[in-house]
DNA sequence: ATTTGCGATGTAACCGGTTACATCATCATC
DNA sequence: GATGATGATGTAACCGGTTACATCGCAAAT
């Protein structure tokens, strides 16, 4: 039924299992007569080791978690890929664990990490709850923010400055003349990448006295259609904006769909400046101009310093990154 | 150091580590006095079973692999959406390994998966030589392709019909009234994806007497700068193209943002098809006409098929799907 | 010749759970 | 009162590796 063990090894060689065993973690250790005979065994029986064994002795495992709060979105897509290049060639394997955006998932997520003895986790959901730092207290694994951070700063970190490149992509806007700009961005409860950028973007326009109205600035949900739907309200209005800030390029792209249904012209009638700079996009036409974040960077980062503080080296402080203004097609001077 | 054991338990709860054990596997075994003190002693000291030993005795671990060639490319990105979100509600977990399209990594990642004892695997690389056989072999637990096939037919999998649809988007354009049709596809030496692709667009056009000559046959990567490539080349060609067939979105992405850096309109000067029906296409503009593939469906069907299997239900035979041509902007009549 | 040191190998306990089997108390039945 | 069935619980072996420690052979040192 199941495959052969170290014992049939052991067997098959000649050996006691300890000198099979020591083999595998250090063939000095073993005569080369002895090394050959084991080799042949193992090669013939087609046996590898069982990891779960192994894991149980070593309480390390090799596997690393992901906590992901919506795998359909692209931006966390391009983060995952960045983990997964970053995984392989490190050698480590990633468990995906995706928490469908539920703060009881997150930390239902934490205590499966710390049941499966994953050697550390990586959490780029926003939330971090009071249920979340018992569950990473417990897990007495490191935990890596990507993307994310610990209000507290107790957990080390990578991401970009939301609050300074929704300060970046206002003043883009307001140094090309534009004064009637439009806000469409995501969830602004959430405190890390939503909620900032709404604060930045704020503050920027309420110091070069242009905040809009209320009703221009449209706090939907992160999915593609909603940067849609938000646009074509505002394109509709008696005297439309001239341009609109995205909480992100996801968004953006509904924008820029709207637009191009409705027959508005980009950049010349509308400007559009998204968030995140995704791969993807730099093909998109009109051309977004967006703050770009180091997406797989983040991701990579995020793993390499996982696989460091599992090795023992102490946690850094939290990287914050500054997001880079990327000007491209979508955004012009203001005409009228 | 590291946490509570079943014996932690036992003892706070004054009864043997079976019980706490048959408290865990069933319930009802243990009388209700019992039940609450280990109930009790379990959430004094935080404990949780550790899956790695569970997993030893057990033979099952709860994790499936799933075997990725390339996860910076949107298609697989929308596949292991399907997968993780699949997985999520059936309460499997999956462990994410990629191969970086090299078939020795595949091999390797096989055998990864032998030896953390993975219930099931998922792969969905292309390749399936002699070395992955032997691999599938030793692996002994259930392997299931994701939009991929087994020649030999031994393994189950769920696809969609590559060269059907190859066929299906050459007759459309056929249809439009289109004679000077170029093709972008993707590596043809690649016998899953590609290669039927470009299979029944040649049958196609051959049938219609309009093959196009070699030069207009580019057999280009992936990537998605390389549709942009190739069509600038086409685009500049003295008598270039009224359409073309391209062997996914993200080469026909590069297609029509090369046609509007070029002043070229479509689907007024150039028509384009995409292969693969990408979520996140819906938004392009012009929208793109495109052979849908269920992208999600697939992988969700092919997580559930792996737990049927590891449950040990039969293994069905391959389920074939036909591509869906959805058509929207990117395509029109032929003018000239 | 005896001791010392060292490299190679074997024995057996251990990692943290599961489970077959034994044990024991309780209670209905004859 | 003896018997047996039933349910609750405990004992200990086991899953497949690792590793501390013991053992052994052999060459160099005394």
């Amino acid at each position: 039924m199941s495959g052969p063990t170290i014992r049939d090894v052991a067997a098959r060689a000649g050996v006691s299992v300890a000198t099979v065993s020591r083999f595998l973690s250090d063939p000095d250790k073993v005569a080369r007569a002895t090394r050959e005979k084991v080799e042949a065994a193992m090669s013939e029986l087609g046996w590898r080791p069982n990891m779960t064994a192994r894991s149980l002795v070593h309480g390390r495992t090799g596997l690393y978690g992901v906590i992901v709060p919506d795998v359909a979105n692209p931006f966390f897509g391009e983060l995952a890929t960045g983990m997964s290049l970053a995984a392989s060639s490190l050698g480590v394997q990633l468990v995906l664990l995706h928490t469908d955006l539920s703060e009881e998932l997150d930390v239902a997520a934490l205590h499966l990490c710390r049941q499966h003895r994953l050697d550390a986790v990586i959490y780029t959901s926003g939330s971090l709850g009071p249920a979340h730092r018992t569950a990473v207290a417990q897990l007495g694994r490191p935990v890596v923010l990507a993307a994310t951070y610990d209000p507290e700063d107790t957990l080390p970190g990578i991401l970009v400055d939301s609050q300074v490149g929704g300060k970046m992509g206002a003043r883009h806007l307001l140094s090309l003349g534009h004064r009637r700009i439009a806000l469409v961005g995501g969830p602004a409860a959430d405190p890390i990448a939503a909620g900032p950028r709404w604060t930045g973007w704020r503050l920027e326009l309420a110091a070069a006295g242009c905040l809009p109205p209320p009703h221009w600035q449209l706090e939907v949900g992160w999915k593609q259609q909603y940067g849609y739907q938000a646009a074509i309200a505002l394109l509709r209005e008696p005297i439309p904006p001239t341009a609109i800030l995205c909480g992100s390029d996801v968004l953006a792209l509904g924008v820029l769909a709207a637009a191009a249904d409705l027959g508005v012209s980009v950049p010349h009638d509308l400007s559009v400046v998204g968030f995140d700079g995704l791969n993807l996009a730099s093909l998109w036409r009109p051309s977004l101009t967006t703050l770009s974040q180091p997406i797989g960077d983040i991701g990579r980062e995020a793993v390499r310093l996982a696989v460091s503080l599992t090795e023992g080296h102490a946690a850094p402080p939290t990287r914050w990154l500054t997001p880079e203004l990327v000007v491209r097609g979508s955004t012009s001077a203001a005409v009228r």
